[in-house]
RNA sequence: GGCCCCGUCGUCUAGCUUGGUUUAGGACGCUAGGUUUUCAUCCUAGUAACACGGGUUCGAAUCCCGUCGGGGUCACCA
């Protein structure tokens, strides 16, 4: 039989780190075994569901590369994929469980409910239901829901039983029937509770394994339950530890970031994403560590995952983070970091006169980018700049700080031009060379460039005179890339005229 | 509180199934040093753990029991 495996989440919130990981584990044990990874959005709690979460759900889950085999936007042959359109479906199960009597219908008040609860925890029991409206007889049932008495449907559950099922993750797992009771199936005839409808899903959709996070671990039983009184073949359950904060409780919003986009937005790449929520709790049992999702699809096992939770680390996210921008191709990486630059009104893109405003989707429109003080920077520039500050980003985001002064005019101090103790007269000495030797360079080539500052450097006892304030005068910061490079990379006329306005404040 | 689950460096983890090869390995972080005009990269070193107690055994991180600790869950939410 054909592996599917399901990712099931509800539009209640932006799609989180731990569902994240959650579709991540799906999607690999799937692949893994040339099985079909399916989308279902689950959001039968029409109040809490959001179209705004489901898109951000759909839109990031495709950003990480998790594509889906069906699901919404991509119906396949057991759909559709949101419970919200299955409402038939539903319809039926509860009619089938109610005529064969497997459930009942239940006309207990809420506020009732809620006193037996209330006494139960006082007593230190599990609270559940006491069974009351099991045993009305069918005339009174009928009577009563004729009469136009609400009721819920709610599920026989036998006392003695316990339910067994074998956890891919954590082996045996056992609970007692005695501490669940006949829990709710369904709000009315038509309106299915979570338990119910996943149940259904997974039975219709031909699930043949359920993976999720250990929250759902005490849902398991009940949903053994319904599927015996539904005759569903049994299914497998593997559950995931959960991801934890640095306290060790559940990670949750209160904790900082935790949605997908944010990460995304930041800075990250989604590779690193991936790379780094598969490493909390699997590890491919050797010392390596950068993986990448093709990688996974054929190393993943699910018996290398850990039962316990773990800490989501964000440093050792960053560190991640830098290995796969190490690793990125310039191309894609100048490209990402672009909207960076554009977003901090950095660079703004140029179009050509005859095309502007550009038409959606159209390619290679935006022909340049022009800085705030209004010189061009090509794409290909743009690539030699991004590649030169690569090994300085631990996210795309600080591309904007450690890359700002080839954006803008810079205002340089004079201290900062101070290379240890040297007098005034010697910092205007060594940028008036560094001003000669650069209005003499011919050919505009990074060797070049390069080769004769080098050689001015060495004539000096201690090369840092000449590089220092050159390098400052270049960037206007105290940490850069190397002065070589940015004397190169801002092209003779800009290089040179920052030195003459660093050297203009020294006299 | 009931039920369920978990417990190796601060954090992520390898080792546990099949006890000895472990002075418990790697990574992040942190510290120190090297390379370097600065920052970053890179390189080297250091730091730090088997929750506790009892068994079993010639021998236990590894097997068993107990204790303690942590988490999850107890809805007409999902």
């Amino acid at each position: 039989m054909k592996t599917r495996v399901r990712f099931a989440p509800s539009p209640t919130g932006s799609f989180h780190v731990g569902s994240a990981k959650i579709a991540l584990i799906n999607y690999l044990f799937a692949r893994k075994r040339e099985g079909d990874f399916i989308l279902r959005i689950e959001d039968t709690d029409k109040e809490r569901s959001v179209k705004k979460y489901e898109e951000n759900i759909l839109e990031n889950l495709s950003w990480l590369g998790l594509e889906y085999d069906e699901g919404p936007e991509k119906e396949g042959k057991f759909g559709p994929y949101r419970q919200s359109r299955r409402g038939e479906t539903y319809k039926k199960y509860i009619n089938k469980l109610m005529e064969t009597e497997k459930a009942y219908p239940c006309f207990c008040s809420r506020e009732e409910l809620e006193k037996e609860r209330e006494k139960a925890i006082e007593k230190g029991e599990a609270p559940k239901y006491s069974g009351k409206c099991r045993d009305l007889t069918p005339e009174e049932r009928k009577k009563r829901i004729e009469n136009g008495e609400k009721f819920v449907i709610r599920l026989k559950v036998k006392d003695e039983d316990k339910i067994e099922f074998e956890d891919m993750i954590r082996g045996k797992v056992t609970f007692e029937l005695r501490e669940i009771g006949d829990f709710v199936l369904a709000k009315d005839e038509k309106t299915p509770l979570y338990n119910l409808a996943c149940a259904i899903d997974d039975h219709e959709m031909k699930i043949t394994h359920v993976i999720r996070g250990e929250d759902h671990i005490s849902n398991t039983p009940k949903q053994i339950l319904i599927g015996r009184s539904l005759n569903f073949e049994e299914l497998k359950y593997g559950h995931l530890p959960l991801i934890l904060a640095p306290d060790k409780s559940k990670l949750s919003k209160r904790h900082g970031a935790v949605s997908v986009s944010e990460y995304r937005e930041e800075g990250f790449l989604p590779e690193s994403l991936i790379n780094f929520l598969v490493l909390l709790g699997w590890s491919p049992g050797d010392n390596r560590e950068f993986f990448t999702l093709d990688k996974l699809e054929r190393e993943f096992s699910m018996k290398r995952c850990k039962k316990s939770g773990a800490v989501f680390n964000e440093k050792k996210l960053l560190h991640i983070n830098t290995l796969h921008i190490k690793s990125t191709e310039i191309e894609r990486l100048t490209s990402l970091c672009i909207p960076y630059l554009i977003r901090e009104n950095l660079l703004n893109p140029r179009y050509e006169s005859d095309q502007y405003p550009p038409a959606m989707g159209a390619r290679g429109i935006k022909t340049s980018y022009e800085s705030r003080d209004g010189r061009i920077f090509s794409f290909e520039l743009l690539k030699k700049i991004i590649d030169e500050h690569k090994d300085r980003m631990k996210k795309l985001s600080e591309i904007t700080e450690i890359a700002d002064y080839f954006f803008k005019s810079i205002e340089i101090d004079i201290d900062l031009l101070r290379w240890k103790k040297m007098k005034n007269d010697e910092l205007a000495d060594s940028i008036d060379k560094s001003i000669n030797i650069l209005s003499n360079i011919k050919n505009w080539e990074k060797e070049e460039v390069e080769k004769a500052l080098l050689e001015e450097a060495n004539r000096y006892d201690d090369r840092g005179k000449f590089l220092w304030p050159l390098r400052a005068a270049l960037s206007g910061k105290d940490e850069s890339a190397g002065p070589f490079e940015i004397a190169y990379l801002l092209g003779p006329k800009e290089a040179i005229g920052r030195l003459k306005k660093a050297k203009k404040i020294l006299l």
